[in-house]
RNA sequence: UGGGGUAUAGCCAAGUGGUAAGGCACCGGUUUUUGGUAUCGGCAUUCCCAGGUUCGAGUCCUGGUACCCCAGCCA
């Protein structure tokens, strides 16, 4: 387990501690960066941790900054659940939230800056003709024939272009660098694109929109940004970002970094994609419990402690292609509320078993510790009456050798009472069991049995005190490692059918007291919390955050 | 024979010329009124391959191989 106060070495950390050693930078200075069109998803939590998180351990400070450019695929609702995701992991930015469109402004003057210095034209081609002039991957491109406008020309046209006189990509504003170069990023890239729509921050004050590159790295120089760190994608616009800063009276010299972004097995990291599940209401929204989006997690019952670590654990590295284990993540949550969820008894699969020889009206009550290991959390009342029910799961009529809950004959520790033996299952017309005669040995209560050893214990539920609660078990929502990995197979071809099953399940009575994401470990089974959403005191829903580990799963499946 | 990157165990990953950390997973022992937890032990004679330099190479050099990214008026 890593020390959360010694954090792991990786080389972005490494490279910063440098610079502050040899006195290049006394004070760094992070980002984050979203672009609010969407959710942000556990690789985004990748980042936050590394931004955020280096920022907090070398005394230096991380902005949130939208990277709001693109009008046309942006919501203001986006912007507020990001900031509730941020917060929520546990991170605070310095300042205010930031917005590119706040530079918005200084963006147009240096633009106009590039025209006059002549290394920015506006360009007449239409987007196809762009295109077959920027050539390929091997074959150099062909200059614009507008490629040599004057300044003045250019600078009327910009003018004409923010003023919204021409229609969408009828005119772009290129930067003039090299159409022949190898990097495809310097061949004359788009600055600017007009587009008619109205900007979530700016509102109909613009006609055109910057580019990312043209705004990402001023953007860093204008916050004092010291150190932007982003993912492997962006390698090959670092040139670009550094001619733009070179060739521009900015404020300050950021550096881009890059780093591998996380690909995690069974999960879907891409925001495009994740949209679609949303879109085609194949989950219930950006929140569905499924969903690997930071609210999803959180509803489903993951801690931001958790998820801290599990960044931690994955490093930080520039190789690219590796699949983490999604084993990493639910070791991250389960040894979490191991240790800080409280305990309690809940029967998925109900099973009726009547202690022949407890007295109808009989009822004593068990005070309980919330957690076997934390005197700290509050004890609960477990009461014992003459029926109970069990988990089917925890009977089976030709038990084999190693089986050690209930059968025929057998005995078995109910959790935190006496040991019971099975005398008679009873059956319906069908064949199936609907109920178990058990007596109890009412000398085992805290103690072991005289003379034999019981090694089953099993969790119970009373059916007078009981309480029903509609408890939902979560999969994978996909069934195959790499669900985006074929290029011609459809991903939602892989998604899994029994991603979601509902139980109607019996709790014990401390259960009523649960409040929205109250999270709990159901002993023998898994762990789960309130819905944040529709638990109500009268209807009480659970999701399976995940499932204990089940070392007589295992055992079966080797028979 | 376009450019930019990356290769250390089943997975993630440390390692910056001195003899392969750690975590996950897996396997086995102990404890246990959760088949959970805890705890103990096992798990790379070798670092993509082949040469070379060196007393010494995962680290340096040369040559290969595999994989990832780039031809949006997306970010």
């Amino acid at each position: 387990m890593t020390n959360e106060t010694t954090p792991a070495p990786n080389f972005i950390r490494n490279q910063v501690l440098d610079e502050i050693e040899g006195g290049q930078v006394t004070k760094i200075v992070t980002r984050f960066p979203p672009e609010p069109n969407g959710f942000l998803h556990i690789g985004h939590a990748k980042s936050i941790c590394l931004n955020f998180g280096l920022a907090e351990q070398m005394g230096g400070e991380c902005h949130l900054r939208f990277d709001d450019t693109n009008p046309t695929k942006e919501e203001q609702a986006y912007i507020d659940a990001i900031k509730e995701d941020v917060n929520w992991l546990g991170f605070e930015w310095a300042g205010q939230v930031r917005f590119a469109s706040d530079y918005f402004d200084q963006l147009y003057a240096w633009a106009q800056h590039l025209i006059r210095e002549g290394k920015a034209y506006v360009d007449d081609l239409t987007p196809d003709q762009i295109r077959e002039y920027r050539g390929t991957l091997t074959e150099p491109g062909q200059p614009s024939p507008y490629r040599e406008r004057s300044a003045e020309e250019n600078l009327d046209l910009l003018e004409r272009m923010r003023q919204g006189e021409f229609g969408e990509s009828e005119k772009v504003l290129r930067a003039k660098i090299d159409m022949a170069s190898p990097n495809i990023n310097l061949r004359d890239p788009i600055l600017y694109r007009i587009r008619h729509a109205s900007h979530h921050q700016t509102g109909d004050k613009w006609k055109i929109y910057p580019s990312y590159d043209f705004t990402h790295g001023q953007s860093d120089a204008i916050e004092g940004v010291t150190h932007s760190i982003c993912t492997l994608e962006f390698e090959d616009h670092r040139p670009l970002y550094e001619w733009f800063l070179n060739n521009l009276p900015v404020p300050a010299k950021p550096r881009q970094i890059e780093f591998a972004r996380l690909n995690l097995n069974y999960t879907l990291t891409s925001k495009r994609k994740l949209k679609m599940l949303v879109d085609e209401q194949i989950v219930d929204g950006w929140d569905d419990p499924r969903m690997p989006t930071i609210s999803g997690m959180r509803r489903r019952g993951y801690t931001p402690a958790s998820i801290r670590k599990f960044c931690d654990m994955i490093g930080v590295t520039r190789a690219d292609g590796g699949l983490v284990d999604i084993a990493m993540l639910t070791h991250a949550i389960r040894s979490d509320l191991e240790d800080n969820a409280q305990r309690a008894m809940c029967v998925l699969k109900p099973l009726k078993v009547v202690l022949t020889n407890v007295p109808e009206g009989h009822e004593e009550e068990y005070d309980v510790l919330g957690h076997p290991a934390r005197d700290d959390m509050p004890a609960r009342k477990v009461p014992l009456t003459r029926e109970i029910y069990i988990d089917q799961d925890d009977f089976m009529e030709d038990a084999p050798k190693k089986f050690f809950r209930l059968a025929p004959g057998k005995e078995v520790r109910l959790r935190n009472s006496y040991v019971i033996r099975c005398d008679e299952v009873i059956k319906n017309a069908a064949g199936e069991v609907t109920e178990l005669h058990c007596s109890v040995d009412f000398d085992t209560l805290g103690k072991n049995p005289e003379g034999r050893k019981v090694k089953g214990v099993i969790h119970w539920v009373s059916v007078d005190h009981g309480i029903p609660l509609e408890v939902r078990l979560y999969d994978n929502l996909f069934m195959v490692e790499q669900p985006d990995r074929d290029k011609d197979v459809d991903f939602l071809d892989h998604l899994n059918p029994e991603s979601l099953t509902v139980c109607q399940a019996i709790g014990e009575p401390s259960l009523a007291d649960a409040g929205p994401e109250a999270r709990y470990q159901f002993e023998r089974v898994g762990y789960f919390c309130a819905d944040r959403h529709v638990s109500t005191p009268d209807h009480l829903v659970f999701n399976r955050t995940v499932g204990l580990k089940d070392s007589w799963a295992k055992i079966k499946q080797k028979g």
